[in-house]
DNA sequence: ACCTGAACACCGTTCAAGT
DNA sequence: ACCTGAACACCGTTCAAGT
């Protein structure tokens, strides 16, 4: 007992469990994280204030995944710019679905969002959207992102065998029975629906015919 | 002590209560419950399974405000019908927006959503997408509405004062700065651009010029 | 049938005591 | 500076005891 010769924890070290408890359970606690790395559940308080400061660790590593500069370069057009910004968000939250709803449940930290946001609200400026609609458009890709995200951590049954289906649904759930990837097909089809209609409400008026 | 003369509890209550508290602190217990309904905590259980099952009425609750069938009958064509379920969806998700992270964190019960899914896959069916689509296009505008209603219970201020904003997002925050429903302008408007893409790509072929 | 009281196993968090 | 042990106030849930 009492302070030991090497170093037993880090911030990191912590989040590192805390995010293994999630993929694993959907969930993680403090005794859990303790357990795994054999120190007792106070002993964590001398790295992190709690629970929730483990949370926005957790948020920040999701963040950070994203390379916003990337993306930047290769995109020649705003609609590309959105498309890679939307698709690396969603890469990253996709690699733990179960995280998703335990960073939901928090106020979201835009601080460590900003890298992207302005990528975003540089694109949408591009486009000739107003100032205000520039903050919606990105409000709308962000929404889309994080709902399919979520969607991401729904299992597959979710469409298996509808009870009181019409003809359309069970024709739409058939189709997609056998399809691995569904969610990730579902989210490219939806961004492209998106990213269209944003090209569309962008052109000022329309072109005489 | 004993059974009292008359029933002092009923599921419905319950989720009543359940939901208020959600709407003042974000989150419910059993012994907050319990005492507002003036009863102990183990009552409860003689009304409903648990906790998670007290989600699934409030979820049902939700799901229920939605009046599929009107919005059928006031649609001519399809994109209507899609809008119109969208916007019947978030309203009724707005009104208790601190409620969606704790649906978020269980598995969606589909059933009780399979009047809406249904509706989504005949329009999206009368558009001319292929079954597979269809799916795809229902989960779209789920994932959309899901994660614009999450962004109504983030505060205001989240968009208050950037850190490091570049040009473009300070100028779009500062012109959504005193806007009140920001949140649903900018559903509307992503659901606007989300709707014309999906019109967009359910052309099938261009038209001759 | 339905409420109570006591009990259990679990949380997150604090803090003095130790090295 | 940093881990431990004990403690606190909380949870959700079970169940025998009562009417």
């Amino acid at each position: 007992m009492g302070r030991p010769p090497r170093r037993l924890l880090t911030a990191d070290w912590i989040a590192d469990e805390a995010l293994k408890m999630v993929d694993e359970s959907g969930d993680f606690t403090m005794p859990g994280i303790a357990g795994r790395l054999k120190v007792r559940p106070s002993s964590l308080y001398n790295h992190v204030s709690g629970r929730s400061e483990i949370i926005e660790l957790l948020r920040a590593r999701m963040m950070a995944q994203i390379d916003v500069e990337q993306v930047r370069e290769r995109a020649a057009e705003w609609p590309e710019l959105v498309l890679g910004i939307a698709r690396e968000y969603r890469r990253s939250y996709a690699q733990h679905p179960r995280l998703i709803p335990l960073l939901t449940a928090t106020t979201v930290q835009t601080e460590v969002a900003f890298g992207m946001y302005n990528a975003l609200a540089d694109a949408f400026t591009d486009a000739g959207f107003a100032p205000a609609e520039v903050l919606h458009a990105i409000t709308s890709v962000d929404s889309y992102v994080l709902g399919s995200a979520l969607d991401v951590a729904a299992p597959e049954e979710v469409w298996a065998t509808p009870p009181e289906a019409g003809e359309a649904m069970r024709a739409a759930v058939s189709a997609a029975g056998t399809m691995i990837g569904r969610a990730d097909a579902a989210f490219e089809f939806g961004l492209q629906a998106l990213v269209r209609g944003l090209v569309v409400l962008a052109e000022p008026v329309a072109a005489p015919e």
